[in-house]
RNA sequence: GGGCGCUUAGCUCAGUUGGUAGAGCAUCGCCCUUACAAGGCGAGGGUCACAAGUUCAAGUCUUGUAGCGCCCA
């Protein structure tokens, strides 16, 4: 094996040999009935992406679950897939058609799909490229695409069904538009923040009287299609203007004063106008009062021919500096002031949003909110954590009609047909729709396309073959468990589970596991704008400065910001990156993943964690150089380090399958680090090396080695595949064993007989001496490789028993000459010491160690006992506390009275002895 | 405005039914000891945001205050 742990070697390897062998397919460990079968849908990532830090952190999680329970002998699906990412997708090949001078339209829908599918074919699924660096252990045969064939189908059947029960209808409704892609949005693609604008303050003058009301608004040039102004009911200013009729200024329009507990009497001036086609309050308000409804814009929102001549065409923008202008003349503004407004806008284009009067396909919600509710209300379905459920309560109670077509071309297109009289005829295909309609009817089909999320929401099933009654759906459905994170609880998990229920009766996923949102170490979200993007496949190759640089400030937005982002990367990375490997990575999202929302990522821990593969990788050179040209003999009788280490192993399996049965992938990665690192490592390993020089303790000592090894592997496998399984072929060899791959080994199950509290007590005991002897040392500025005399006095035969068995380990630990047994009554010469329980050990201080400094440490340990002493003895001397608290807890606090007075007698004696000298 | 959450060592975070506050990184010593300097041995460092309450006992439970954050409207 190499000396140092390099996994650029090692990686690439594995990632073959998987795929090849066909590791993880899901038809592997079949049992009829199907009762050990586990499933873990991957959330399709949009295909136009790449693989950002948060998928390698669920990508992460999902396989230490999946790798555990395949080795546990379940029959497992990591069903992969990606989504087709109707905008985002379209937008990419509309980009690359601009740059080529050309649109979608003057291609044509059918050209332009071909195009899309050919920029799938090519540059789409990078992240599945990716997921295979990861070792990610999918089933690549049971690979998915939202828009395949059977997917299609399944989504087609769904909107027929649901339509036909009237859960699906058309209507003339106020959407979100987007004017620059032209479409509409659901109210979850809408995203708002906070940003500077104006307030206008403008006069209605009154119709038929002399004088004006005045009003507020944000948008001047909406003035255009106001239905009424508006004043609350209960505002005494107003009271006699209601039933009024005010000029629209700039029009020939007269418009009433209307009255309606919508209006806030504090905000602005109290009178609001109301335009409702073109803000949501103002349409219910509008409808209430039977307003005219002028849809005052075109698509692309310019001013339509419902606007006054002198506008139309107008952009609404460039309408708006108009309208204000021309107020201005007429002497109707009376004044702008600057407003703190959160306009809409499209989390795709960016671009302002209107509330737009169009046809459009909603989904009928309510009813099927209602048993989604339920299923997390009766624990069908469990969060985790468990907080969770609040937020989706919170959004499925106050849930509206979701608003499913899209203006664009790539999707699933809407199965509906109309007729010259705008009929619809909703069905499978052209086919069934004119025998619904008849072999006259001259039929168009409907030119929008379903919401990506529609078919991502039918994921669980649709992937499994559904609406066909397949083996894989009656095995894998409902599926165990969903990772995911908590900004997609309402696009997609909400969604799953509607329409989990509805199609299939069943709940799609008993468990929700959402995770934390990856931060960089400031806490800041990542993205390209702030420049602090860390790319996971960055982590595992390395990258240097200039890279990364590179990498941070190309196609910038915003070029001013360059500058600022090539300083900041420059502190942090002032080397680049160095190469970590994947398991590094993987190890750190392991111990990143607790509960919490928020995780920030210090790529510091990633450098731990590769260290941590090194201790692992030179831990098993050490063991596989004590085997060298030798057979093992795993029959030999144990030793009391042998058995110790065996004891703490199975307390970590215990600890480990706890954990990750509560999804606490951190405490899981900490178990498994600390028992690697310190008993195997720091103790274990040590502990051996003196029985391997002993003919008579050396083969339990080499069995044990590889045995608690090997399980070390295969627990540590789902977490760190590529490091186990570089060392377990280094073991096969030795051992001529041939086992394909670690991936197969079964999962260690917990001894329980193999737990030795005898054995645990006295390796205890030995630490305790080591350390005692080890503190000395370093406080007196003794060299380490200085071998130490010391007597032991004060032996009863627990402690007789355990130098006997433990002299040779202890020379060998603590760097000893020698031990030597002193009576009772016996002097010792002048020492520095240390006490284990009731035993004192001696290190003679001639010529080594400084009396004054002796006496220094003596009194600094004493102040310390003492400070314990006193409160163990004022909790004791609480008649309360000896009253109420738990008798146990009374006795553990007698006890360490005890201990501490016993230590200080010892120590305080020491004192005065060496005082006198 | 409604909902959810956070505040523990310099930094990033754990902390089980309330019972002597922990880890990693960073810091400071001493060591190239034959698995590992990506390492070994040892040390220092905390009024658990603040206040009140419940309790024999509060980082942990309750209420309030301050600061920060997220989601929804």
């Amino acid at each position: 094996m190499e000396k140092t742990y390099n996994p650029s070697l090692i990686e690439p390897k594995y990632q073959k040999l998987w795929a090849q062998q066909r590791l993880f397919s899901s038809d592997a460990n079949p049992k009829n009935p199907p009762n050990n079968a586990y499933c873990i849908m991957l959330p399709p990532p949009n295909i136009t992406g790449s693989l950002h830090m948060g998928h390698a952190f669920q990508h992460t999680i999902m396989d230490i679950l999946a790798r555990y329970h395949r080795a546990k002998g379940e029959q497992t699906l990591w069903q992969p897939g990606t989504d087709h990412a109707g905008i985002a997708t379209q937008m990419v090949v509309e980009r690359q058609l601009a740059a080529e001078k050309t649109t979608r339209q003057s291609l044509g829908r059918d050209k332009f799909i071909d195009r899309i599918w050919d920029w799938k074919q090519k540059s789409g699924g990078r992240i599945t490229t990716q997921m295979r660096r990861l070792g990610a252990s999918v089933d690549w045969e049971k690979e998915r695409f939202t828009l395949d064939e059977g997917l299609s189908a399944a989504v087609k059947k769904v909107f027929i069904q649901l339509y036909n029960e009237g859960l699906i209808y058309r209507g003339k409704r106020l959407v979100n538009w987007d004017p620059i892609l032209q479409t509409a949005l659901s109210d979850l693609e809408v995203t708002a923040e906070p940003e500077n604008g104006f307030m206008y303050y403008i006069r209605y003058p009154f119709a038929d009287e002399n004088g004006f009301m005045e009003i507020a608004t944000t948008r001047p040039e909406t003035i255009l299609a106001d239905g009424a102004l508006a004043v609350n009911p209960a505002d005494k200013r107003y009271k006699n203007m209601v039933g009024k009729w005010v000029k629209v200024p700039l029009t020939t329009r007269k418009i009433p004063i209307v009255a309606d507990d919508y209006v806030e009497a504090e905000f602005g001036t109290g009178c609001v106008k109301i335009t409702p086609a073109h803000d949501f309050n103002d349409w219910e308000v509008g409808k209430r009062h039977k307003m005219e409804i002028i849809n005052l814009f075109s698509v692309d929102a310019k001013m339509s021919e419902n606007a006054p001549k002198a506008y139309q065409g107008l952009d609404r923008f460039v309408a708006r500096k108009q309208i204000i202008n021309d107020l201005e003349a007429a002497g109707l503004l009376i004044e702008t002031k600057p407003h703190k407004l959160t306009p809409p806008r499209g989390d795709r284009s960016g671009a302002i949003l209107e509330p737009y009067l169009t046809d459009q396909w909603f989904v009928k919600i309510a009813p099927l909110a209602a048993p989604a509710i339920a299923a997390v209300k009766n624990g069908d379905i469990k969060f985790v954590p468990k907080n969770w459920d609040k937020t989706y309560f919170n959004w499925m109670e106050n849930i509206n009609d979701w608003c499913i077509s899209r203006q664009i071309w790539w999707g699933h297109r809407i199965p509906a047909w109309y007729d010259e009289n705008g009929k619809i005829y909703v069905a499978d295909s052209l086919k069934e729709a004119q025998n619904q309609a008849g072999k006259n009817a001259k039929l168009t089909q409907d030119n929008d396309v379903l919401d990506t999320w529609f078919s991502s929401a039918l994921w669980p099933f649709s992937t499994l073959g559904w609406p066909e009654k397949t083996a894989d759906l009656a095995r894998f459905y409902p599926t165990n468990i969903l990772v995911t994170g908590f900004d997609i609880i309402f696009f997609w998990v909400a969604r799953m589970i509607m329409f989990g229920l509805k199609f299939t009766g069943a709940v799609p996923f008993t468990e929700i596991y959402i995770t934390g949102l990856i931060r960089d170490n400031h806490g800041q979200k990542m993205s390209k704008s702030k420049g602090n993007v860390l790319d996971p496949i960055d982590l595992i190759d390395g990258i240097s400065l200039e890279n990364l640089l590179k990498k941070r400030t190309e196609n910038m937005m915003q070029p001013k910001m360059q500058a600022k982002i090539s300083k900041q990367t420059k502190a942090e990375f002032p080397h680049g990156i160095p190469a970590f490997g994947t398991d590094a990575l993987r190890f750190t999202f392991a111990a990143l993943a607790s509960f919490g929302r928020d995780i920030k990522f210090d790529f510091k821990r990633v450098e731990g964690y590769r260290n941590f593969c090194n201790k692992l990788w030179n831990a098993s050179r050490f063991v596989i150089m004590q085997f060298e040209g030798e057979k093992i003999n795993s029959n030999s009788e144990l030793s009391v380090a042998d058995k110790w280490i065996i004891s703490r192993l199975q307390n970590t399996k215990i600890k480990v399958a706890k954990h990750l049965a509560d999804y606490r992938f951190d405490l899981m990665s900490k178990e498994l680090y600390e028992f690697v690192w310190n008993d195997y490592c720091s103790w274990y390993l040590e502990l051996s090396k003196p029985l391997l020089q002993n003919d008579f303790s050396k083969p339990s000592s080499q069995a044990t080695l590889l045995k608690v090894l090997d399980e070390i592997l295969i627990l540590l496998h789902p977490i760190i595949p590529f490091i186990t399984e570089e060392i377990f072929a280094q073991l096969q060899i030795l051992s001529g064993s041939k086992s394909q791959s670690l991936s197969l080994e079964k999962y260690p199950e917990v001894q329980m007989n193999l737990i030795s509290a005898a054995a645990e007590e006295e390796i205890q005991w030995l630490q305790t001496f080591t350390l005692g002897v080890r503190k000395i040392r370093s406080e007196m500025n003794i060299s380490p490789a200085k071998l130490l005399p010391c007597f032991v006095q004060n032996i009863g035969p627990r402690e007789q028993k355990y130098l006997q068995n433990h002299t040779k380990s202890l020379n060998s630990l603590a760097k000893l000459a020698s031990i030597e047994q002193l009576e009772n009554q016996q002097t010792a010469p002048e020492s520095a010491i240390a006490l284990v329980d009731e035993m004192k050990i001696l290190i003679p201080l001639a010529g080594l160690i400084d009396k004054k400094q002796e006496i220094e440490r003596l009194n600094k340990e004493i102040e310390k006992l003492e400070k314990q002493k006193n409160q163990f003895e004022s909790k004791l001397n609480n008649a309360k506390f000896v009253n109420s608290a738990p008798a146990e807890v009374v006795e553990k606090e007698k006890q360490r009275l005890a201990a501490s007075e016993k230590a200080i007698s010892k120590l305080a004696s020491q004192l005065s002895k060496i005082s006198n000298l």
